[in-house]
DNA sequence: TCTGGGGTCCTAGGACCC
DNA sequence: TCTGGGGTCCTAGGACCC
C-alpha cells in the first residue's frame, strides 16, 4: 500500500492530559466527581500551593501555583488532597501503554505528556482517527481525559493540544500557522516565559506574527542561541524528532525542601541535609547510578538563592558521603542567615561500570604512583562491594518503565496500587 | 502574614593548556 | 621588553517547563 502523506511529512501527535492529578483522583474515587479538588503540596504546612486542580475548582478561580489559602478563600468548599504519586505514576503507565500500541516512537515528556510520531502508522486510520482512537480509549480504560493537537511536527502539535481543553483534538497544518498562531501573543509560546516575553515587547515584539517576521540579527542580540530558535517556531518550522530515549537519559537527581520556618540554627540545618542525603542516596540507587558531582542550594529568608557545587575525585552514591560533601560546602559557603530551603542534588550521573572506568582512569593519569590499580580496585571493593566491579550489565532505572502487568490496561483499583514511584509537572501540574 | 519541588538547557567568566 | 588565539573544563546563575 502507497503511503497516504508526503513521503517528507511527519505527523507528530502530543497527548497531555487535562488536570491530571486530579483526574486521576476522581477516577479512583468517582464520589468526587464534579466537585472542586485541588492537590496541593503539604496541605498541612502553611507555604503550601496548588499543583493541579479540578476544572470545577478552575471556575472558582482556583489556579496552579496559588497559595493555598487565597485557594481556600476563593473556594471555601475546595477539597484539597496530598498527591498520591503512585496512582500517577500508574495511571501514566496505563496512558503511555496505549500509546505504544500506535507506534514505537513514542517520546514521554512528563507524567502527563508525551508525543507520538504516527508518520508510519496509516494501518490504524487517519491522523485525525488515530487522534480519536487513542482518546476514546485512554477515557475508557483509564476514565482520563486529555487533549490531543496533530501536526507535523513537536512545537506545532503542543501548541494545538493546548488550545481545547479538556478533551480536545486540534488540528495544525503548516498553513495554518498565519491565521492561527500569528495573531497569538508571544507569551503564549511554548518556551517563551514572562522574562523573555518582557525582552521581547522591548523589542517591539508582541505577537508570534511579529516574532517570526523579526529580524535574527537583533533576536540573538536579545535572546542568545533561543532567539533564533523562537523565531523558526514561530514560522511553525521544527525539526527535532520524537525520541523514545530521551526519557531514560536523566541528567541529575536532586531532592530540595522549603522549611515549615526560617531557620538560622546550624544544627538544625545540617539536620535537614543528613535527611536530603538520604532522599537523595536512595534515589540514585534505585536509579542505579552515581554521582560525580554534587551541589547544593540554599534560598535564605528573602528568597535569594545560591548554588554550590563540585566536582568530585570519586562518584558517590552512600547517604553517608553525599551527606559529607553537602555538609562541608553549606559551612563554606552559608552567610549565616536565616535559610528557607535547602536542596542537594547529583549531576554527572555515571553507571557503576562505569564509575569504575572513570576513576581507574583518574587514578591513572593523575595518581599513578601514589595509587596504581590493583590498590584502587581494593578500595573500590571495599567502598562499594565486589558486585559493583562485575556489574557490567546495569541499566538505569527508567523515568517511566512501561508496565508488565498482562495486556488488560483498565484503570482498577489493584493495578493502581501495584507500582511505587514518584512524578511532577503538567500544563496544570506548574 | 504570597510564591513548592522536580528537572533541562544556556550563558559567562576564569583557569588552564597548547 | 609585555602579551595572541583557540579550545576545554569547572562553577554559578538564570530562564523555562511541568
Amino acid at each position: 500500500m502507497k503511503q497516504m502523506y508526503p513521503k517528507n511529512g511527519r505527523v507528530i501527535l502530543h497527548v497531555d492530559m487535562n488536570s491530571f492529578y486530579a483526574s486521576v483522583e476522581m477516577a479512583y474515587d468517582p464520589t468526587l466527581k464534579g466537585k472542586p479538588l485541588a492537590i496541593a503540596g503539604n496541605p498541612e504546612e502553611r507555604r503550601g500551593i496548588i499543583v493541579t486542580c479540578s476544572y470545577e475548582a478552575r471556575s472558582f478561580g482556583v489556579k496552579t501555583t496559588m497559595p493555598l489559602w487565597e485557594a481556600k478563600k476563593l473556594c471555601p468548599q475546595l477539597i484539597i488532597m496530598k498527591p498520591n504519586f503512585e496512582r500517577y505514576r500508574a495511571a501514566s503507565m496505563g496512558m503511555f501503554d496505549i500509546l505504544h500500541e500506535y507506534s514505537t516512537l513514542v517520546e514521554p515528556v512528563s507524567i502527563d505528556e508525551g508525543y507520538v510520531d504516527i508518520t508510519d502508522s496509516y494501518e490504524f486510520g487517519s491522523p485525525i482517527e488515530i487522534a480519536e482512537t487513542i482518546q476514546k480509549q485512554i477515557f475508557q480504560q483509564l476514565d482520563l481525559p486529555c487533549s490531543i493537537g496533530v501536526a507535523p511536527n513537536k512545537f506545532l502539535a503542543k501548541m494545538a493540544s493546548d488550545m481545547k481543553k479538556p478533551m480536545g483534538i486540534t488540528v495544525l497544518r503548516k498553513r495554518d500557522v498565519p491565521h492561527i498562531l500569528w495573531p497569538m501573543q508571544v507569551e503564549e509560546m511554548h518556551g517563551v516565559g514572562k522574562k523573555t516575553g518582557e525582552k521581547l515587547r522591548n523589542l517591539n515584539i508582541a505577537t508570534i506574527g511579529e516574532l517570526a517576521k523579526a529580524d535574527e540579527i537583533v533576536l540573538k542580540a536579545a535572546l542568545g542561541i533561543n532567539g533564533p530558535r523562537l523565531k523558526q517556531k514561530a514560522n511553525g518550522q521544527d525539526l527535532r524528532k520524537v525520541d523514545p530515549e530521551s526519557a531514560s537519559e536523566f541528567k541529575s537527581v536532586g531532592n530540595s525542601t522549603t522549611l515549615p520556618r526560617d531557620v538560622s540554627n546550624q544544627r538544625e540545618l545540617l539536620q535537614v541535609f543528613e535527611k536530603l542525603s538520604s532522599q537523595v542516596s536512595s534515589r540514585l540507587k534505585r536509579k542505579k547510578v552515581m554521582a560525580v558531582s554534587l551541589g547544593i542550594t540554599i534560598r535564605y529568608k528573602d528568597r535569594k538563592t545560591i548554588t554550590r557545587s563540585r566536582k568530585l575525585k570519586n562518584p558517590i552514591q552512600q547517604d553517608e558521603e553525599i551527606y559529607r560533601m553537602a555538609k562541608e560546602l553549606f559551612i563554606k559557603h552559608w552567610n549565616g542567615n536565616a535559610v528557607r530551603l535547602l536542596g542537594i542534588t547529583g549531576t554527572d550521573l555515571v553507571e557503576p561500570d562505569q564509575a569504575v572506568k572513570q576513576l581507574d582512569l583518574f587514578s591513572f593519569e593523575k595518581d599513578a604512583k601514589k595509587e596504581p590499580l590493583f590498590q584502587t580496585m581494593d578500595l573500590l571493593r571495599k567502598k562499594y562491594g565486589a558486585k559493583i566491579i562485575d556489574n557490567a550489565g546495569a541499566l538505569s532505572e527508567m523515568k517511566l518503565p512501561r508496565p508488565k502487568i498482562g495486556t488488560d490496561t483498565s484503570f482498577n483499583k489493584d493495578f493502581l496500587q501495584s507500582r511505587p514511584g514518584k512524578g511532577s509537572k503538567k500544563d496544570d501540574i506548574s
